[in-house]
DNA sequence: ACATAAGCGAGACGGTACGTCTCGTCTTCTG
DNA sequence: CAGAAGACGAGACGTACCGTCTCGCTTATGT
């Protein structure tokens, strides 16, 4: 009653009176909500499912998360975790692993394109979403794009002034409408758009 | 779709006996279902609220419309059908017609993003509404950036060979990513993405 | 959302629009509440637990009342219901047969002495609920009263101008008094309560 | 009540070892409760509640009673107490003193109705609860009725061989019954109880 | 004209999940 | 050890919508 303590981030903080929260109960949760997601999507998932899954109590769910995104945003934040940027010593193949090998999750693939939807439904509704996802999410990704353009750059594969922020939007727009339009990214698809994606990386002559 | 006469388009079709249905209706449901979308969003409504702001059963509202998303759809192909194709003289002038003037519905304007959002979301779940979410949103669109772009062809403004489908999902992918950072698409930015969209289209002669 | 619909009385009234309520439901609701207060007593009893044991939803249930305390009084009113008056030809005889004899309902006997237990408890937090007590269950057993005592006077067994009003407190009251001690009312005590009652009701020669 | 330190009466027995109790935190705690009780009934009242209004921790109040009717009894102890028997010099007297003037919590004035009323609800679900409330309530009530049966026999008003348990229960009645049916016992009400009950005290000659 | 058939409003019904509340137990820290 | 604080499992609360259903009434044919 005291105070904000929403957020297990928050449980750190503070002077920590009373029980301290069990961190385990955080983690079967946010595995339970992973788990659900990916099998019956966001707007199939009930809270009562995730408590029920995960072997916790209702309570101890909105003890700790304020609603259904709020707890999809911290699931995903751990689940869709960027470890390392992949360096294959060209840009084709760095892109390549991005979008095919990163354990599946990369952009939209595994649960990627709920959560983005979910952002675009509700972005109105509940603006102060956009932050989180865009820290948790977002973020981290356009640096990894940012890290491999700047290596091919190095490498002389593209020119200096290219709009990596644009390349990557056309990137995730082209994904986005594959998953719109329900084509699977193949082999070949992926491969025409890189195709398309290095060719307006390298800037031409005439302009 | 095994049904006879869901979807108000059969309605016209088959012999009619009995009572016919009353288009008016019609109307007042779609129209109560574009007021509440742009007032609380896909989420937040329901038929039950539709029912009630239009003055309509409930039943006739299922009668008509399988499903929520079934409604929306059909909503949003009244709201946001395509008038005419921007014909400015210019693919620039074309393609920021499109984006600004048209109604400021353009792609993700008004409501626009959260049925793109509701289709991530669902896709699984529901692969069924693809379809109509092409037909009826996503195609017609297509249509015309492909006139736009044979326009600016014909007058010699970009390369033959460019890959329409790529440039129009590399803006989309701007448009959205631009909704998921809260980034409004102000006259400086669409210029921007403008420059982007038209330099990437005139391929380079060196390869 | 006409006007007001609670209350199972009220559906006959009332010009009847859509679907009309099941009668059956009803039946079984009020059913399951019996067995369920028999079982487990008020507090224990949930609606939930109603809804469950009737094979009834939940919905269902408070659509026909408002509370659990309005629940409990509908489905008392059924099953304390008075068939008949017991006419043994003695005053003591009836008496009896309306304390031991009649359905093991009277008085405080089978569920009696949990309603008359809530409405003390809940009269001050919802004093509206003494009036259908008062009519539905109070009232009828005072007349009940009245009219064995009216035959007893008839007889000359007793005198005109007792207290009825008095001399049923005094009965409830020893009800009430060997309920609150964990005293069964066996044979013997019954009739030595009637000797009390039945003296008090012959107005002594001198006064 | 297999327990060693539960009921505050034990803390004063066993050896004390560690910190003692602070008995100010027991009297805060039974105080909240009379106000708690006074204010939103038995059934509205929670221990959470008690604790809030007591600024007592929720464990603090466990560790001293076993349940909320625990601590209501403890609590009802306390503010029912019984001073002093009246002794008025009259039989009538000591009855309306007994009735109106001791702190108008006699019998069911106050909270005395919410007691009564639970005990009747819970005595099946909770029999052990039938002994705390007849040794530290009902006992001592009876007592001093018994007390004033007793004097007014030494100064003849009433009968030797009068039943005081069933003259007692008839009092409690018909509080018990102007309690259910919402009638206050005011001036005359009481006049007229005293009355029957006061004849019915004096046995007939004639039998 | 009049049966046939569907449209339509109204609301019952079985469900599911919601988010809140209180319960009683527990675990930890502070004094 | 007492006491404050709060986590935790449990489970009922009353509400909101869901999608289906059963009514009574209305409104167009097609014979």
């Amino acid at each position: 009653m005291t105070g904000q303590s929403k957020h297990n981030e928050e449980t750190k903080t503070g002077e920590s009176r009373g029980r301290p929260r069990n961190p385990e109960v955080d983690r079967v949760i946010l595995e339970a909500t992973i788990e659900i997601l990916g099998q019956i999507g966001y707007s199939g998932m009930s809270i009562e499912g995730v408590a029920a899954r995960s072997g916790v109590a209702k309570t101890t769910i909105y003890r700790r998360f304020d609603s259904k995104l709020e707890l999809v945003l911290n699931a995903m934040n751990q689940s869709l975790a960027i470890n390392e940027v992949p360096n294959t010593g060209s840009l084709r193949g760095d892109l390549k692993a991005m979008l095919i090998d990163s354990g599946g999750l990369m952009f939209l693939g595994g649960r990627g394109a709920a959560i983005v939807g979910t952002l675009l439904v509700e972005r109105e509704q509940h603006p102060e979403l956009l932050e989180p996802f865009h820290r948790l999410i977002f973020e981290p990704r356009q640096r990894q794009l940012h890290e491999i353009f700047n290596r091919a750059n190095q490498r002389g594969e593209i020119d200096a002034d290219a709009d990596h922020q644009f390349v990557g939007a056309s990137l995730f727009g082209s994904v986005v409408v594959s998953a719109l339009t329900g084509r699977q990214l193949d082999e070949s698809a992926v491969d025409r758009l890189l195709d398309n994606i290095i060719r307006s990386l390298s800037t031409p002559e005439v302009g």
